[in-house]
DNA sequence: GCCGTTTTCGGCCCGACTGTTTTCAGTCG
């Protein structure tokens, strides 16, 4: 048995080893579309093989796909792995992470010096033996040497939160140029992202080459990768690529929409164009003769000739918004404004910062109606976690505070899942509670098996309202720890459970992808900052940029009820799905 | 390898920049 992102993965893995083999690039992008197919997939495949659903059906699955697929769920690897990974080295997936060394060049290097990873790479430039290779040349060996190193330092995407962070400064150098009308961050960033591989910045502006020679003479420039009449790519000190295009005013709709993607989106767009005898690029959307522009200007003009609604740009995967768009039917997408509730947040009770007065101000100030204490319960030694007394001490600590103006504070408790799933506090205590979030904190690598009992049992509990960042990860740190989040939704669908999307830039958790699941499986969600000093409630943007990749409407998400929808959620009351204000 | 009210074969999105070339392939987004 192997989960859909086991096979996902794999099935891109037999794209990038096909490509290195020259196969037929249209061979790679099946492979491809077939890994996305399965990522995207709402149920375990193994599940549509054991009912003997005709995985042909699915988008991009074919004869032979549907096949191999209906081996992999049940554990077999895929033919077309077994057969690649015999006739290429896998350390040449590396090589090909190095800057201007492709496919081609890759193979070249194995084939003709029997370069196999790195190391062997690095050692073949240093030693000057790529220059002379055909195609090859001096510069190229020069770049390999660095790009090795880049590739070394910087191998994962960065959160999108830091990035936001490190390109502060770098948009307020450019917007200082007189000559520039528009600066727009493109991209995967303006897509929300949780993770971000390079900056798309796009500019408007009647003199390109002074941009250009702005940006190249920006202080935390480290290397110019290429600059030309239309675009500059330039590495940061700290390692971060960005890449500037500058556009004419009547073609910025067009180029923003071009540089926001994603490719997929894109490629999904051109085909419409072409249904329409049009082309469609980064200038705008042409007649097929090229000589007249049909729209350009604006994104929504684009979208518009095309047949299609002005799509949100955290809606762009091709994960079906085109089609809705084309219908009608897009989401009205959850926004920051409509969150009102606070359901996760610490206090220096336990591991935050922030006093009770300090923690419900700020909530009070961000215009919340709702802020629930929940701090860490005791197994969590370095939280300094409460145990039964010191929770009946911050509870008389509650009744005596001079709670803001139209807050309502929450007693609550983010509780440890223990290792048997049973929870870190007394039940009479936590039936004294507005809201329990339960979490994991320890024993990260159980087996799947027992993770995902031991998480079920958690949310059977008749006192878990929320399941709080419900597999672990840390972007760029720690993986997501194994669990069948599947049998974890049907779950918390069935006892009332909201799954967290924990809006915190390290989590992100539930990501996008299993936030939809779970809103597609019937589960309501949570959008909680987990903040544990008051400025950390300004995190929520990033849970709800998530929650909008998810698809997801304000109705989706707890946060956003009004009180007696959220009591009656909180307090399990039949009743609670029938609300009055959608 | 997939896909089809124009098709079971012949298509499958578009352009900039670089380096190594001698007119363009490879890489990248």
């Amino acid at each position: 048995m192997a989960s859909n992102a086991r096979i996902a993965r794999d099935l891109q893995l037999i794209g990038d080893l096909l490509e290195l083999q020259d196969a037929n690039p249209f061979r790679v992008r099946a492979y491809r579309n077939a890994a996305r197919t399965v990522e995207e997939l709402n149920r375990p495949l193994k599940d549509m093989v054991d009912e003997g659903a005709d995985l042909r059906e699915l988008p991009g699955i074919g004869k032979d796909l549907a096949v191999q697929l209906a081996g992999a769920a049940h554990g077999e690897a895929l033919d077309a792995l077994r057969e690649l990974r015999e006739q290429i080295p896998p350390g040449l997936l590396d090589v090909v992470r190095v800057p201007g060394v492709g496919p081609k060049k890759a193979r070249a290097l194995w084939q003709e010096l029997g370069v196999e990873g790195l190391d062997d790479l690095e050692r073949e430039a240093r030693a000057g033996h790529i220059a002379g290779l055909k195609g090859f040349g001096a510069k190229t060996e020069e770049r390999i040497v660095q790009g090795v190193e880049q590739v070394r330092r910087f191998a994962e995407r960065r959160r999108r939160a830091d990035v936001e962070q490190a390109i502060a400064p770098l948009l307020a150098w450019m917007r200082d140029l007189d000559c520039v009308t528009t600066l727009d961050v493109a991209g995967s960033f303006r897509r929300g992202r949780d993770t971000i591989g390079d900056v798309d910045l796009l500019v408007v502006s009647e003199d390109a080459p002074r941009v250009m020679e702005h940006l190249r003479r920006y202080d935390d420039v480290e290397q110019v990768i290429g600059s030309g009449d239309e675009k500059t790519s330039v590495l940061l000190g700290d390692g971060l690529q960005v890449d500037l295009r500058v556009v004419e005013q009547s073609a910025f709709g067009a180029a923003l929409l071009y540089f926001t993607g994603s490719k997929d989106h894109n490629v999904q767009l051109r085909r419409r164009a072409i249904e329409r005898d049009w082309t469609l690029n980064e200038y705008g959307l042409w007649s097929k003769d090229g000589d007249e522009r049909v729209a350009g200007a604006s994104e929504a003009e684009v979208y518009e000739a095309l047949g299609l609604r002005w799509t949100p740009p955290e809606l762009r995967e091709d994960r079906g918004e085109v089609e809705a768009a084309e219908t009608g039917a897009l989401p009205v997408l959850i926004e920051v404004e409509d969150v009102v509730s606070e359901l996760h947040a610490h206090t220096d009770w336990s591991d935050g910062t922030g006093s009770l007065e300090v923690m419900t101000s700020a909530a009070a100030e961000r215009g919340l109606a709702v802020f629930a204490v929940t701090d860490h319960s005791p197994a969590l030694k370095m939280t300094g976690g409460l145990d039964r007394e010191k929770l009946l001490r911050q509870w008389e600590a509650l009744d005596a505070l001079d709670v803001p103006t139209g807050l309502r504070v929450l007693r609550g408790m983010e509780v440890d899942i223990l290792e048997d799933g049973s929870l870190d506090m007394d039940d009479d205590m936590l039936e004294r509670m507005d809201v329990v979030v339960a979490s994991v904190h320890s024993r990260f690598g159980l087996p799947e098996a027992e993770q995902t009992e031991r998480i079920v049992r958690a949310v059977q509990h008749p006192q878990v309202n929320v399941l709080g960042h419900p597999t672990g990860r840390l972007l760029g740190q720690r993986e997501a720890y194994a669990v069948d989040l599947h049998a974890v939704i049907a779950a918390a669908v069935e006892h009332d459970v909201a799954i967290e999307i924990n809006a915190h830039p390290a989590r992100l958790d539930v990501n996008d992808h299993w936030a939809r699941v779970a809103a597609h499986a019937g589960a309501v969600l949570s959008i909680n900052t987990d903040a544990h000093a008051p400025e950390e409630l300004g995190l929520l943007r990033h849970g709800v940029l998530q929650a909008r990749r998810a698809w997801l409407t304000a109705a989706d998400v707890i946060n956003t009820w009004p009180w007696p929808r959220l009591q009656a959620f909180l307090a399990k009351e039949p009743g609670w799905r029938e609300s009055s204000d959608d």
